[in-house]
RNA sequence: GGGAGGUUAGCUCAGUGGUAGAGCACCUGCUUUACACGCAGGGGGUCGCGGGUUCAAGUCCCACACCUCCCA
């Protein structure tokens, strides 16, 4: 082996092995016993981004934990259409090529949005496989295929014929840029500093002046009432009036309403219906007309009046503005914060309008989805989403389903030449129910999450009853961002329930978002982003994966420091050459399945006793979705106990200086369960060290990835082993410590004295004799009291004392006495305490005891500290 | 305006009632029979501020300050 490792040389060798062997393949149901995630679908032309990275590696490492526990682990993956994103980039290609979809017609475009698909397509895989991730790729699927059309024509049926779906003319928010309807999830507030213009219009029949105020004067020409709260005692003599539309004269009438806020600005509001929500609202509960003034690409209309047709929004409010002013109907200009909702994907102000367009009446599937968490049917992690959860489900609104867009799902709806419409799913079931085949088809597509929310059934065969649905849904668990709560788990949820009358996962582990090493979010206009591939290919899959596992604390952002991923890959380096030690030093030992306990010394007692305990805490950990302590557990285990103790610990037996039984064994026994119980975070650097391992084809025959994942051993417990191999530790230690407090250089020896009242101990010491004189670097060791003259201290109940051929320095004595007045406080804590009747009676007996105990000792070190310095 | 989260060592963060922790950074020493992506030893915190509950509070409760995000 190499002294240094390096990922690159063993990567992707090892997945190219997994996918020969169909390591990752789950056989065709009936299962009996299996696990299933579905991944995320990413955008199909896109590429993965860091969060994917996270999503991805801790998705891989519940697969791959279940998967060695011999469970049928599914990894299902796949990629989203992501109709607006693909859209917009086969659009821009045509552009570049001087023209544009509606000159190449649809039939052309899909064509083209197809091949732009196949040429990408490929790039998810490779980069989900660079990572490590044990997906099963003949499983995979994409959210336009046959199958899954179908599925997507089947459920828009289902929901028309009962009703759920409908088609109306509402006010919805209209993207000018990208020339669509897009639902108000989409729709991002922002805060802008704008104007609010105060306008005068004239009463008619008096010479009385309202003022009006509002931001966006351009909408004026469409206004058709103006509205005042009922109770409102300033403007009750107009109620019966009119006012007259500065500009177009029109007339408009005064109408109360609930919603108007007496409050702001003048207390009078004008209305335009058919440009904002609440003034649609308004309009529906007073009869109001709807006039469009504005146009789908944000422009002006006719009915805007011959002096502003064709204007550009943005355009015609400055000159509203102008024309305001020279008619001295502009009263007054404030500063005014407010906000503005623009269009998510095109950056731009959304521009609401009324139009027809398809909604999805979820109301029933909201209450389902909400009580289904409430009832802790579905558990979201952390759970604090639960209430963000049931605010926005109990307050959601039919959802405007319909995109005009060409990338996506058609709405399976036919039409008749007098506008009769059949919902089918095909043509052939439209012509039947219609009795003609004079039929046009719905231009419209669907909104990508409503297919994206059929995801985890859909990709199983629904709406067949198939196999792989028996077998795999409902699913186990989905692992995403909290950004995509709403938008994805909450839709999968609610249509889960409804299409198979089960939830889809019953847990959601939501991660935080991956940012920057000072914790700025990641944007390309920022300049901060980083590519996942990079970081694999500088840092190695599993450094990258561990870094990004054990940030993952629940609730909060992961701010990824490249540092912390150096870090990482230095545990790699740290794994890599523990095992190339044992493979140098260990003879013709094998891995050992199970080991004889009894035979064993307390070395191998210990180290075993303390993996068991790791198992243990990593399965419990795994298991409560606490990645981020399952890998401190393992890092430190693997460190700084089979590393920094158990190896040094295995030295002078291997060395044959002092035997023990069965140390070569207990050596590679560890190295592979730690290397199992690590393989879901370091898939690779673990199946290649693994795979050098004497005797590991016992264990599987072909790879760590189905090798069993270890538990905890009930025969491997030695609590009593433990302590004392812990006072050895500590014993060492501090015997550095003195060593270092004395100035000795690390090449002399020194005598060691020690003494304890605890039962065993000195003999036990005795016995690892030769581990303390290798350890300690002793010239001798006598269980004897402290001889006159040497640096004394307590430790774990022993009282040690070294003598060498050197006294402390005054500064070293000073160091000395800053420990015994450390103590004298602590102790002095310690009597009060005790002294207190409200703590001995009210306290528990252990607790009591435990503070008992440690002053005990305190005083006992202070003790030999003191004499330390009198010898 | 409503909601969620945060404030602990220089930095990034763990820690849901009983002796303040990790990683990195820092200081000192070290070619110790795997590893300088290393070994050994060390320094460093009035746990945001103020109250309260409790024998005991970083931890529970109340109020406040500041930061981040979501919703209206």
């Amino acid at each position: 082996m190499d002294k240094h490792f390096d990922p690159k040389s063993y990567e992707q060798k090892w997945q190219t092995y997994w996918s020969e062997n169909d390591v990752f393949r789950t056989p065709n149901g009936p299962l009996e016993s299996s696990f299933c995630i579905m991944i995320p679908p990413p955008n199909v032309t896109g590429k993965l981004h860091i969060g994917h990275a996270l999503q991805s590696a801790l998705q891989d490492l519940l697969v791959r934990w279940h998967r060695m526990q011999g469970r049928q682990a599914l990894w299902l993956p796949g990629t989203d259409h992501a109709g607006i994103a693909t859209q917009l980039m086969v659009e821009k290609q045509l552009e570049a090529e001087g023209s544009s979809r509606e000159e190449i017609g649809r039939e052309a475009f899909l064509k083209r949005a197809w091949q732009w698909k196949e040429q990408y397509q490929g790039n998810i895989r490779k980069q989900l496989d660079l990572l490590g991730s044990s997906c099963d790729w003949s499983r995979e699927r994409f959210t336009l295929d046959d199958g899954f059309s179908r599925a997507v024509r089947e459920a828009f049926v289902q929901l028309y014929k009962e009703g759920l779906i409908y088609r109306g003319e509402y006010i919805v928010n209209w993207s000018p840029r990208l020339n669509t309807a897009i639902s108000d999830l989409e729709v991002e507030m922002r805060e802008m500093r704008g104007k609010l213009y105060h306008m005068a219009y004239s009463v008619e029949g008096s010479d009385e002046r309202v003022v009006v105020a509002t931001t966006r004067p351009e909408t004026l020409l469409g206004d058709t009432a103006i509205a005042m709260h009922p109770e409102d005692e300033r403007y009750q003599h107009l109620r019966k009036r009119v006012a007259i539309l500065p500009i177009l004269g029109r007339t408009l009438p005064f109408i109360a309403d609930d919603v108007v806020e007496p409050g702001f600005g003048t207390g009078l509001v004008k209305v335009t219906p058919f440009h904002d929500p609440n003034d649609f609202e308004m309009g529906q509960r007073h009869g109001l007309e709807l006039i469009q003034v504005i146009d789908r690409r944000g422009k002006m209309t006719a009915a805007a009046g011959p002096d502003f047709e064709g204007l550009d929004r943005f355009e015609a409010r400055r000159k509203i503005v102008e024309r305001l002013e020279q008619e001295g109907r502009l009263i007054k200009v404030e500063e005014h914060l407010h906000n503005v909702g623009h269009s998510q994907r095109s950056d731009e102000p959304v521009e609401p309008l009324v139009s027809t367009q398809w909604f999805c009446n979820v109301s029933s599937m909201a209450k389902r989805a909400l009580d289904a968490v409430e009832e802790g049917e579905l558990q979201l992690v952390p759970d604090s989403w639960g209430k963000t959860w049931s605010h926005w489900l109990s307050n959601i609104q039919p959802w405007c389903v319909s995109r005009q867009l060409w990338w996506g799902h058609q709405i399976p709806a036919w039409y008749t030449s007098d506008g009769k419409v059949f919902v089918a799913n095909s043509l052939e079931e439209a012509i039947e129910e219609a009795g003609t085949d004079e039929l046009t088809r719905d231009v419209d597509v669907l909104d990508t999450w409503f297919s994206s929310g059929l995801w985890p059934f859909a990709t199983l065969g629904w709406p067949e009853e198939t196999p792989d649905m028996a077998s795999f849904y409902p699913t186990n668990v989905l692992i995403t961002g909290y950004d995509i709560l709403f938008f994805w788990v909450a839709r999968m949820a609610m249509m889960g329930l409804h299409f198979t009358d089960t939830l889809p996962f019953s847990a959601v582990h939501l991660t935080g978002l991956v940012r920057d090493a000072k914790g700025h979010k990641m944007s390309k206009t920022r300049g901060n982003t980083v590519d996942p591939l990079d970081l694999v290919d500088e840092y190695g899959a599993d450094a990258l994966r561990f870094t990004l596992t054990v940030l993952d604390s629940p609730g909060r952002d992961i701010p990824l420091d490249p540092e912390r991923m150096a870090g990482y890959r230095a545990f790699g380096n740290k794994l890599w050459n523990a095992t190339r030690f044992a493979l140098s030093r260990v003879g013709e030992a094998k891995v050992q399945e199970s080991l004889d306990f009894a035979q064993l010394e307390a070395p191998e007692r210990w180290i075993l006793s303390r993996l068991s305990a790791t198992a243990e805490e990593v399965n419990a950990k795994f298991a409560t979705f606490r990645f981020d302590e399952a890998c401190n557990c393992l890092y430190h285990f693997f460190w700084h106990e089979l590393c920094d103790w158990y190896l040094e610990f295995s030295k002078p037996a291997l060395g044959g200086e002092a035997p023990r039984p069965l140390v070569g064994e207990v050596v590679l026994t560890a190295l592979d369960r730690s290397l199992r119980l690590l393989h879901p975070v370091m898939p690779y650097l673990t199946e290649e060290l693994w795979q050098r391992l004497p005797g590991h084809e016992a264990i599987h025959p072909t790879t760590i990835a189905l090798a069993p994942y270890p538990q905890a051993e009930e025969g491997w417990r030695d609590p009593q082993g433990e302590s004392q191999m812990q006072a050895l530790i500590e014993v060492i230690t501090r015997l550095r410590s003195i060593r270092k407090e004395m100035g000795l250089p690390p090449g002399e020896k020194v005598k060691l004295f020690a003494s304890s009242e605890i039962a065993g101990m000195e003999s036990f010491l005795k016995v690892e004799e030769p581990l303390l004189s290798f350890l300690g670097r002793l010239e001798s060791f006598e269980i004897a009291p402290p001889p006159e003259g040497s640096s004394r201290d307590l430790v774990a109940g022993i009282e040690i004392a070294v003598t060498a051929e050197r006294e402390l320095s005054p500064a070293q004595r000073q160091k000395v006495q800053k420990e015994i007045e450390k103590l004298a406080e602590e102790i002095d804590k310690g009597e009060q305490r005790l002294n207190n009747q409200h703590f001995l009676s009210k306290a528990p007996a252990a607790v009591v005891e435990k503070s008992r105990q440690r002053l005990v000792e305190l005083s006992e070190r202070r003790a030999s500290l003191q004499a330390s310095l009198e010898g």
